[in-house]
DNA sequence: AAAATTTCCGTGTACGGTAACGGAAATTCA
DNA sequence: TGAATTTCCGTTACCGTACACGGAAATTTT
């Protein structure tokens, strides 16, 4: 029941502290001879190391990186790098600190630059939001040469050795998308509203999403015409003209969905145009959770960025200094239904 | 920039840091014009104890206590004594444990026995779900006392000095389950199956919630008739009997509702005798999740009872180790929706 | 075989606080 | 005024780990 120490361990095995430090640490300078006897000590002591005394004799800060994408104001990903906050309180009694590196989410090389001022700044740890197949799996690996453990968040990339991962299922929630859009009832059309840019290149989740939205409609739904319209997020008054010219083409269209956090774009559209729809959109953007307010979306999918920043961060600081490893490597987080009676406390 | 140690204190005061200690920890045995001193130098550099040194040079075991219902298999409150599994884990690094009080939730001695109990333990803080009012106040007015903090999850009763509470809000929930009970439209018939126990002591949350419930009908839907049913939870047979009956005088109710944990105790009968019904229940107990996935129930409220308990437990820890206030003293939690599509990850 | 290295290990101190102990100074008592 | 208390404070020994330093023993070199 009594604590063991290393002073036990030196003192079972005739070797002195400064010895079982050394194996502890495996900085060598001990002889095979030695370094088994305490191994076998501290195996059958089940020594643990005193936390406080270490960090208080190391009285280092270590940092973790947060490569995420830019958030402007009002977007996903503003949500997101709240979880730093959040995690900064539980760190600083670790003494780590976190540090933010950010990259524009349609440029690749901007992604790079981003992982290489990471890697300067030899962090002891990196949380990431990855965006870019290939380009990921390079800093992966180049992350896990120098031993540096890393946690990924949102997307799922199939990148080496990462520690664990935190996000909602993409396709899962493309199905239960369009499970609530048509309320289990059949629908002759149904409209998803897209974004231009995605054209280029898309999105992981954003293609995952859709391929789940359509088996659900495959399934459930088989009569029912999907269509699609793209707009320019950039561009309002295109945006106003393309609905337009859309409703003026399918009347009909009483369902629509965006299968992106973006469902605020065509809010507008929507309120000067009032008719008995039903709409789905993604993320609790406060703007998307305004318009929910109001009815004009019928609800909303979210998924707690900012926990999942936070969850994610955890473990990797508990990876850092407790030598723990998260009880599953993929943690896909609950899909959160919001609609205008539940998204107040939210 | 330099961290501040009492040492330095010590020196710039021209003090022992023996003497600082005893200031810092109002240990008496120092003079008025010492303590002065040393108070204006602490200030004034913004002295901030080194957690670590003063853990280590403690080493003390702080326990805090978990002040629960009983937790039979499948019931909620076996759901929510998980979030001391959770919160073990973030607790050990700080020398801190949890230790289990239970009660009877319907026996008012059990829980003065319970509170005598914990009492006697002499933790360092408490996390209660309380059920009773007055044996409630009182067990708190006694906590405060003592300077033990406390923190209160699941039901928000007035107690003096509480830290922080978890939880849903229990009126919007009711009011929220009647939303998706209704699905919007009007409704002629709706059934509110409740607890034969219930009538006695009712419990706060349920008469909170059927409030939020009846409300909502009022305003949405004032030409509803809402009818009750009572059930005994210990009789099965008796519970089919009661059904059986209800739906033979009133065969056109097809909402159905409880407001409660319970909604799987009307499952077996609603699965013998299929219709087209919706069916609102609360909490992700597992049998309620699994009717959910067969289609019995259309969808739950669910609150992450654990973690509840998880955060209720993590701002306590907070407060002991790192005099940290929790940012907000009432922290409602979201009411999760949970329907057969997203009910796997949760 | 002596000198030069290398390997391996013990000693000692720092990290920042805690608290017991004991003694000098101030105060009260006789 | 001297003795007995109190009040107030400094000293010191930890708490358990990290790591620099230096030296003895083992090994290699000349």
């Amino acid at each position: 029941m009594e604590k063991i120490t290393i002073n036990d361990i030196a003192r079972l095995t005739g070797l002195s502290k400064g010895t079982v430090d050394r194996v502890l640490h495996n900085r060598g300078e001990v002889s095979p001879k030695s370094y088994q006897k305490v191994m076998d000590v501290i195996r059958e002591l089940g020594y643990e190391p005193n936390l406080y005394a270490s960090l208080l004799a190391r009285a280092e800060q270590r940092t973790i990186a947060l490569l995420l994408p830019t958030h402007e104001p009002g977007t996903y990903w503003e949500l997101a790098a709240k979880g730093e906050t959040k995690a900064q309180a539980g760190l600083k009694p670790l003494s780590m600190v976190t540090r933010q590196f950010n990259y524009n989410q349609y440029s690749a090389d901007s992604f790079r630059e981003a992982c290489a001022r990471v890697l300067e700044s030899h962090p002891a740890g990196v949380v990431m939001a990855p965006m870019f197949q290939y380009e990921t799996q390079v800093f992966a690996r180049e992350l896990q040469a120098q031993g540096i453990p890393y946690t990924l968040v949102d997307t799922k990339l199939e990148t080496p050795g990462y520690l664990s991962f935190y996000g909602i299922p993409a396709y899962k929630s493309g199905y239960l998308c369009a499970a609530m859009l048509t309320s289990g009832e059949p629908v002759k059309e149904v409209l998803i509203v897209r974004i231009m840019r995605d054209k280029g290149r898309q999105s992981d989740p954003t293609v995952m999403r859709r391929s789940g939205f359509m088996d659900y409609m495959l399934e459930h739904n088989p009569g029912c015409t999907i269509r699609s319209l793209f707009i320019n997020p950039e561009d309002p008054a295109a945006t106003d003209d393309a609905l337009d010219a859309f409703f003026k083409e399918f009347p009909g269209v009483r369902h629509i969905a965006m299968l992106n956090s973006r469902i605020h774009l065509i809010v507008p559209f929507l309120e000067r145009h009032p008719a008995d729809r039903r709409v789905m959109g993604f993320d609790n953007l406060s703007a998307n959770v305004d318009a929910l307010k109001r009815g004009t979306v019928s609800a909303l999918i979210a998924q707690r960025p900012e926990e999942q920043v936070h969850k994610a961060i955890q473990a990797l600081a508990d990876r850092i200094v407790f030598q723990r490893l998260p009880e599953k490597t993929d943690n896909y987080q609950h899909m959160d239904i919001l609609i205008r009676y539940n998204a107040d406390d939210y």
